[in-house]
Parts: structure tokens; C-alpha cells; sequence
RNA sequence: GGGCGAAUGGCGGAAUUGGUAGACGCGCACGACUCAAAAUCGUGUUUCGUAAGAAGUGAGAGUUCGAUUCUCUCUUCGCCCA
């Protein structure tokens, strides 16, 4: 016999795939589709072992579908625009598109080696100008439909890589890459109206039923809808201030104000622009991050002004007016109330700056004596100390109340307001896509038409340049639109914009004309199945679910509002760290005897460190290279392995052990197939029918639990189910007492149910013995699964006593005389009255004595 | 600080609606083959107990004939937001 080769096999089958175009999705309307997407790599250099997780599990999903009867379209692209490649071309003096290019023929190789069901013919690459040419359409199509605008804007900047940085890329007010303590810097940038589709994009949430609902709860808190109030306060001190607008969702506590507190960047700064203090207060402020984590942690601070706010509800009281750090101009009016008593930072603030502190909350009616010390009393109870609004229940009662008080008083109006901010999509970057707009002499904004499109990258320039490198390509940036000279716009844009539509491009990736057919839309969206990593819970889904409405919006034609209809997002892969004289080590150089004690290959007397287990990270070393796995073990070991010790959804431990056990499955498998492929070769003469039942019940049960699981990615127990079959199997060659057609119809479709998870082996056994590689998933035959012959489960007063083989449907009566009969049950009754019986028809029967 | 989720043998984990807890794998033990080892195969493996039996799904309560599954309180851990 011999050993199972599974180079050359998994050679030989993807070969077979390639040539035969076996994975190539094209319309066909009399079949139906499914659209399964992975989210796309960017392309770093090598494949890890999150997208072979990532990649195995859409392919065993892409298989499954396919086998089931659907039109799969199963696609592959590269997400190949950002920072890395530019980073990496300045070091080594390279250009970023070599650098990518390079990167993606490596991971192209590697992926092909997975044996995944792709279509590679739809490859797309968001930084080729085929690609975003359709973007730059897009940009301009929404321009049109005022979605997008530009204007001046605190932004996170990072002094050191002289950029700007998202929000989760400050890190304790520090930049993510660089570590340098992060300004916040005003900048002119360009911006999409998010915030227009806030309540369509938290409202349509709700028709997302197949996506994780912890999903869900995160966009819908980042979306942040709350209700509130406008009002307005009247100022003294400035007769050119009259009044200024605040936003607040507790106008009930409006009793316990004890001051105002603005924005530096409230336009009343104005008035203050000469004022030294103020100019260093500010300098101070933008000392602070934009991100609301950095603010909350910053120290409260506060400049007085001269100015005195009125209580809209009681006139009598004149409260002072701060500029203050905690209050930022992009939410609400850029104005707060401060309420010291019920707001922790409004609490901070008052102590610092010795302001009153008025408790308008109390938790019941009982207490007389509530205080507030340094902590605010932010929970539900009675409102007391304000007028006519005692009494009121809080919060149930008291907002609406107030509101509708401060609405016949016309000082507020009811609103809502989102935490949703408008998408700064400006990049001061090389490395992305071109914004097709220019400026003309008078620095108006002037579109870039359509015919003179794409904007291309200038290449090979030189990038080792202070700031953008675009704004030094002078030449680059000329450009001549309706006969007046115009300059390029330098900014590029953020690479969530090119992950916002590629799953639109798939269906229609090779139309040079527009971005995608109407007609392919129609057919292939929305995506049946997307799977990634939940760390794109938030920005990339909530970018990509703006960018098909934002499409669609003011656009008849197209008629997509949600992009994913399923979403699955799956857990990272996992590894022990390493240490030795604090200086991480790679896995490779670390040896082990027993599993406990950890030393250094190079010297077994050095004891290593052995440290938790963490996601696998370049920079903790922990990775496990899959190229290499793949070598050594095989596509389908690989595969095997990832799928196996733990369920898709949550984290995974690489462990090389389990990676043996799936190899070795793997060689066990091919063996067993080959003590088969003699029997059925060699045709023996039918023995006896004895065990076509067995098989029957067991291949049709398999294939019930198989496809179960794969329906609801339970694909852990896929590979539990895999063991059991092989279990069964040998023992049931063993000693075959079977039907020759019998046993050949039910072993092939035990192979075929397994073929999705194992394809190139499994399509070798299935050729072995003359079976065609593509099939129709079979489907399991019920009368199988019907036994004639049951373990009833017999408790007596609730605990289990032991099993009764009964018929099926047995009469109450009958069951509970034959369990009377048998000696183990006896001990347990004898003497005794059964007083009360619970009897589950084929299942359990519970005996209640006395 | 708020929200969400999780907790099952030595380990990873299984258990469709409440109905045989521990499937399957890893590890471990013993045995076979071997001069020996590796590999392979076989048997066993929740805990206590020689056994009969008892206990047992983070802790405590509750609902129920019956709870890993439902409800409440608490503990620990994880994630998200702050």
C-alpha cells in the first residue's frame, strides 16, 4: 500500500480545477445564485494563517452551495491600496506598486495552493486604474448628489508621519505607528454625508437577520441615536451674543445648572481670538485627542469668560460661561449645560472650578437628606428642587415632560441627534486613490470630467518627502479643464473607500465602462455570505452598507440597499508566545520534549519562557507561516486542522499536535479508501444482507448531521463527524456481511458529503472507483433514519435508572409492566406506589414512587 | 463606569425545541508488533469508591416530573463603548 501523496495529488487537482474552469460563475437565471465573500486581503507580503481560516471556511460554505445546485459566484480580489506598501517602498527605495504587485503574485500562489473554489478570472485589484477609475465616477456621482463636501476640520495628526489618523488608530493619544503624542490640527478635507443615512442605516438593521446580533449592537451604539432637546440661552455680557444653541438629552436636570460650557471652536471664540489666555487655553486644548475615550480622560479644563448664561426656567438665575476641553464642536451645537449633580464630567468640572452643585434627582421620595459628594448620581429616581417639575418620575417621566414644557415655552424643541459623524475620507498619502477634483486660480473647486478619467498615480516618484509626497509632483498636479489651469487635489482616499463597493465590482469586474452592470447587480446581489474577522464589525461594514445606499440614493436604477444579507464573522487564530531573555522568539526556534518544559533548539539547556496564548502577531513572533504547513501536510490536512478545535466563530489555538492528528487523519483516510477500492474492484459475491441496514442508518444520519452543520457553521463537529465516519468504517470493513450495491452506493455518498472540507483527496477516491468529481449533494432518505427499535431513557423520580429497548410508539402501560419485569428496575420500585409517570413517546419515561 | 457575551474532564470542545452530560479529537495509561525506539494497531480514560453506589456542566437560589439549556443574585474572564 502505498502512502497517500498528497503533493502531487493536490497538484494534479487544482491543475484540473484551473483548466476545466470549474469554479468560473456565470449568469444562468433558471438556477439559483449565491454570492459567498470573504473580506479581501491586503496584500502584506505572505498569506497568514487568519485567511486560511478566513478562506477555508467561504470555500467550504462556496462548495457546499455549489454541490447543493447553486450558481456560486465565490470571488477573490486585493485590497491593495494603504500605508504599508508606501512605508515599505520608502525603506527599501522601491515603488509602492512594484512592491504590491510582488506581494500579490506570492499570496496568489499561496491561496491557489488552499485549493479554494475561485473564480479568478473576476480577480480585481483596488489599486489598478481600471479599478479605481470606476471609484473616482463615484466620487464625482456623489459630489452631484451633494453627499460629498469639503470643509475645515479637527483632525487627529500625527507630528511624526505628518498624517492624519482615524480615531481607533490614536492608541492612548498616542499614534498607533509612530507612538508620537497625537495634536489635533485643523485641516480643509473632504468628507461624505454619512450622517444623512444615520436613521436609515440604524433602522434597516433590524432586516439584517443573518448577521450576529452583537454585530448589530455595535454599529447600532456607534451610530449612537439619542433623543433630546435643543434650547436656547440667552447670554449677557455681549451684545453681539444674543443667545447660543445647546443640544442635551437630560433637559430635566435644567433645575440643577451651574454653568455653560462651549467649545473652543464655538464661533463666539471669536470674540476671544486676541485674548492671550484665551490663545493659550486653546493651545492647550488641542493638546487633547479628537476621540471621545482621550477627552473623557483628559483633564477637565475650563476658561471663563465674561459672559452669563440665563436659565431658561428660571430667569432669575445668571450663570457663568466656560470655554472647556471636554466639549466638542461636532456633537450637538458645540454646547453643553453643565449639571454638575447628574454628570460625572460636569461634576469634575464644578470642583475644580468650585461651581455649585444642585442634586435635582433624588432615587425616591424617602430620602431627605441626598448629597452629592464627588461622585454624580446618574441613575433613575424623583425629581426634587425644581419647581414644577417635582414629583416627575426619572427617566420615564421627566425628558418627554420637560421637553413638552420647554416646547410651549418655545425655548427648545425636541430632537434627535446621532454620536454618527460625517467620513473624513482625505488621506494625506501617496498610496491611494486619486480625488478627481482641481482647483482653479481662485482656488475653487472645479470636477475633474469624466473623460479625463482615471486620475492616475504618477509612478516612480520620490517618496521620501516631508508631508503627502503628491504635493511636491508640480507637474503631476497641472491639469487643463474647460481651457483655465487648474491644480490636482493632493489628497488621496481613505482605503475604506475602496473596500466599499468591491463586492459590487465582482459581479461585473471587467466592464471598462462603468463600475457595474445594472444587469449583473440584479442577478448576483446582495452577498448571500460574507465572512471576515470582527474587527471590521464597525467602520468597514457601516462604510460599506453608506456606499450602496449612497449609490442607490437619487439613482433608480440601481436597487440595492443592503449589501450582505448574511454575515459571519469568524475568530483569530492563536499561539503560545515565547521569551527567552525578553526578547520574543518565533515558534521555530523552540523546542519542547513533553509538552510542558520549552526550551531553545540551538541549546536545549536554555529554558524558555513560555507566555499566554495570543492572536498571532509579527510582533509578538507567535505566527505560524501556512506555505509551509502546506508543504509539509497538505492542503486538506491544513484545512482539516484549522476547521477542527474549535468553532468558527470564536479563537482558535494553532497547535502542532492537532495539525499532526489531521495529517494522519488524512493518511488513515486514503488507506481505509484503498482496502475499499479493492473490495469494490473486486465485486465479492454477495455474502448476506445482514448489515445493509447498519449502513443505511449510519450514511443517512451522516448525511442529515453533515449537512446540518454545514448549513449553520458548525464545522468543529463537521470534523468530529469526519472522525466517527472513519471509526465506522473500519470497523464495518472489517467484517462486511452487505449487499455489494449497497455498500458502493453508500460508501460514495459518504465521500461525497465529505468533499467539501477535503476536496482534492476526496475527488481522488471518488475517481478511484469511477465516480464523477461534481455531483448533486445527496439527500438523506427519512425511512433510514426510522428505527424500529428504541433506548428509552427510564428515570425513576427523576434520575436515570438505566435503558429499556421498546418498539416504536409502545403503549404507556406496557412500557412501564415491561420495566417492572426487569431486575434492575425492581430494587427501585419494589415496595413502592408509582404515583405519577411522565412518559416522552420514544424518548424518556419518568417514574415518579412513593 | 455602561453594554454584550462566555464559564462543561488534564486540554480543545460536543449536546437543534428543557429529556441518556462529556460526542469527536488531543493528552495520558496499559497491551500488541519490535532486539529497542519511532510509526501503527487494540483497550481504557469526569471525580470519589474494591464494589454496589454517590456526586457532577463557575457559585448560590428558583421554576419543573426532569435544567449545561429557562429566571434571579453573585464571581471570574473576554469583547465593544467610554
Amino acid at each position: 500500500m502505498n502512502r497517500y501523496n498528497f503533493k502531487s495529488t493536490e497538484k494534479n487537482w487544482q491543475k484540473k480545477w484551473e483548466e476545466n474552469n470549474s469554479f468560473k460563475a456565470e449568469i444562468n437565471k433558471n438556477k439559483k445564485k449565491f454570492y459567498c465573500l470573504e473580506m479581501f486581503p491586503y496584500p502584506s507580503g505572505k498569506i497568514h494563517m487568519g485567511h486560511v481560516r478566513n478562506y477555508t471556511i467561504g470555500d467550504v460554505l462556496s462548495r457546499y452551495k455549489r454541490l447543493k445546485g447553486f450558481n456560486v459566484l465565490h470571488p477573490m480580489g486585493w485590497d491593495s491600496f494603504g500605508m504599508p506598501a508606501e512605508n515599505a517602498a520608502k525603506l527599501n527605495n522601491l515603488d509602492p506598486k512594484d512592491w504590491t504587485e510582488k506581494n500579490i503574485q506570492t499570496m496568489k500562489t499561496q491561496l491557489k495552493k488552499l485549493g479554494l473554489s475561485i473564480d479568478w478570472d473576476r480577480e480585481i485589484s483596488t489599486c489598478s486604474p481600471e479599478y479605481y477609475k470606476h471609484q473616482q465616477k463615484f466620487f464625482l456621482d456623489l459630489y452631484d448628489k451633494g453627499l460629498v463636501y469639503r470643509k475645515d476640520n479637527y483632525v487627529n495628526w500625527d507630528p511624526v508621519d505628518k498624517t492624519v489618523l482615524a480615531n481607533e488608530q490614536v492608541i492612548n493619544g498616542k499614534g498607533w505607528r509612530s507612538g508620537a503624542v497625537v495634536e489635533r490640527k485643523k485641516l480643509n478635507q473632504w468628507f461624505f454625508n454619512i450622517s444623512k443615512f444615520s436613521e436609515e442605516l440604524l433602522n434597516s438593521l433590524d432586516n439584517l437577520k443573518d448577521w450576529p446580533s452583537k454585530v448589530k449592537l455595535m454599529q447600532k451604539n456607534w451610530i449612537g441615536k439619542s433623543f433630546g432637546c435643543e434650547l436656547d440661552f440667552k447670554i449677557l455680557g455681549n451684545s453681539e451674543i444674543n443667545k447660543i444653541k445647546c443640544f442635551t438629552t437630560r433637559p430635566d436636570t435644567l433645575f440643577g445648572m451651574s454653568f455653560l460650557a462651549v467649545s473652543v471652536d464655538h464661533p463666539i471664540s471669536k470674540f476671544y481670538e486676541k485674548d492671550h489666555e484665551f490663545e493659550k487655553f486653546k493651545k492647550l486644548c488641542s493638546k487633547t485627542g479628537t476621540t471621545e475615550e482621550s477627552i473623557s480622560q483628559a483633564d477637565k479644563l475650563g476658561f471663563k469668560t465674561d459672559l452669563l448664561a440665563i436659565n431658561p426656567l428660571d430667569e432669575t438665575k445668571k450663570l457663568p460661561v466656560y470655554f472647556a476641553n471636554f466639549v466638542l464642536m461636532d456633537y450637538g451645537f458645540g454646547a453643553v449645560f453643565g449639571c454638575p449633580a447628574h454628570d460625572q464630567r460636569d461634576l469634575d468640572f464644578a470642583l475644580k472650578y468650585n461651581l455649585k452643585v444642585i442634586p435635582v434627582v433624588k432615587p425616591n421620595d424617602k430620602e431627605k437628606n441626598f448629597e452629592i459628594n464627588d461622585k454624580a448620581y446618574t441613575e433613575g429616581g424623583i425629581i426634587f428642587n425644581s419647581k414644577f417639575l417635582d414629583g416627575l418620575k426619572v427617566p420615564e417621566e421627566s425628558i418627554l415632560k420637560t421637553i413638552e414644557i420647554l416646547e410651549q415655552k418655545k425655548i427648545g424643541k425636541k430632537t434627535t441627534n446621532f454620536r454618527l459623524k460625517d467620513w473624513g475620507v482625505s488621506r494625506q498619502r501617496y498610496w491611494g486613490c486619486p480625488i478627481p477634483i482641481a482647483y482653479n486660480k481662485n482656488n475653487e473647486i472645479v470636477k475633474v470630467p469624466v473623460e479625463k478619467l482615471p486620475i492616475r498615480l504618477p509612478e516612480n516618484i520620490n517618496l521620501n518627502v516631508n508631508g503627502n509626497p503628491l504635493d511636491h509632483q508640480k507637474q503631476w498636479r497641472k491639469i487643463k479643464i474647460d481651457g483655465e489651469e487648474c491644480n490636482l487635489e493632493t489628497d488621496t482616499l481613505d482605503t475604506f473607500v475602496d473596500s466599499s463597493w468591491y463586492f459590487l465590482r465582482f459581479c461585473s469586474p471587467s466592464n471598462t465602462e462603468t463600475g457595474f452592470d445594472q444587469k449583473d447587480l440584479e442577478y448576483w446581489m446582495p452577498v448571500d455570505q460574507y465572512i471576515g474577522g470582527v474587527e471590521h464589525a464597525i467602520l468597514h461594514l457601516l462604510y460599506s452598507r453608506f456606499f450602496t445606499k449612497a449609490l442607490s440614493y437619487k439613482n433608480n436604477s440601481l436597487n440595492v440597499s443592503e449589501p450582505f444579507t448574511g454575515l459571519f464573522t469568524q475568530g483569530m487564530v492563536c499561539h503560545e508566545t515565547y521569551k527567552y531573555q525578553n526578547t520574543w522568539l518565533s515558534p521555530e526556534e523552540v523546542d519542547t520534549k513533553d509538552g510542558k518544559v520549552f526550551f531553545l533548539k540551538e541549546d536545549p539547556n536554555k529554558k524558555v519562557e513560555v507566555g499566554s496564548s495570543e492572536s498571532m502577531s509579527k510582533s509578538k513572533r507567535n505566527t505560524i507561516d501556512p506555505e509551509i504547513m502546506i508543504d509539509n501536510f497538505g492542503a486538506d490536512s491544513v484545512r482539516f486542522f484549522i476547521l477542527s478545535d474549535s468553532p468558527p466563530e470564536k479563537d482558535v489555538q494553532w497547535s502542532d499536535r492537532g495539525m499532526q492528528a489531521a495529517y494522519k487523519f488524512i493518511q488513515k483516510f486514503w488507506n481505509l479508501h484503498c482496502s475499499f477500492e479493492k473490495i469494490l474492484k473486486e465485486k465479492p459475491i454477495q455474502q448476506s444482507n445482514k448489515n445493509d441496514n447498519e449502513i443505511n442508518t449510519f450514511t443517512n444520519e451522516m448525511i442529515k448531521k453533515i449537512s446540518f452543520n454545514l448549513e449553520n457553521f458548525h464545522y468543529n463537529v463537521i470534523i468530529a463527524n469526519f472522525h466517527e465516519i472513519y471509526n465506522f468504517l473500519v470497523k464495518f470493513q472489517s467484517n462486511i456481511n452487505c449487499d455489494f450495491d449497497t455498500l458502493k452506493k453508500n460508501y460514495v455518498k459518504i465521500l461525497k458529503i465529505m468533499q467539501p472540507v477535503i476536496p482534492h483527496i476526496i475527488s481522488e477516491c471518488l475517481t478511484s472507483i469511477g465516480e464523477k468529481t461534481d455531483f448533486d449533494w445527496p439527500d438523506f432518505d427519512k425511512k433510514y433514519l426510522d428505527k424500529k427499535e428504541l433506548n428509552i431513557v427510564v428515570q425513576i423520580n427523576g434520575k436515570k435508572r438505566g435503558l429499556v429497548i421498546s418498539n416504536k410508539n409502545t403503549d404507556e402501560k406496557l412500557l412501564i409492566k415491561k420495566i417492572q419485569s426487569i431486575q434492575d428496575f425492581k430494587k427501585h420500585l419494589d415496595g413502592k406506589q408509582i404515583i405519577k409517570n411522565i412518559y416522552i413517546k420514544d424518548k424518556i419515561i419518568n417514574l415518579i414512587v412513593k
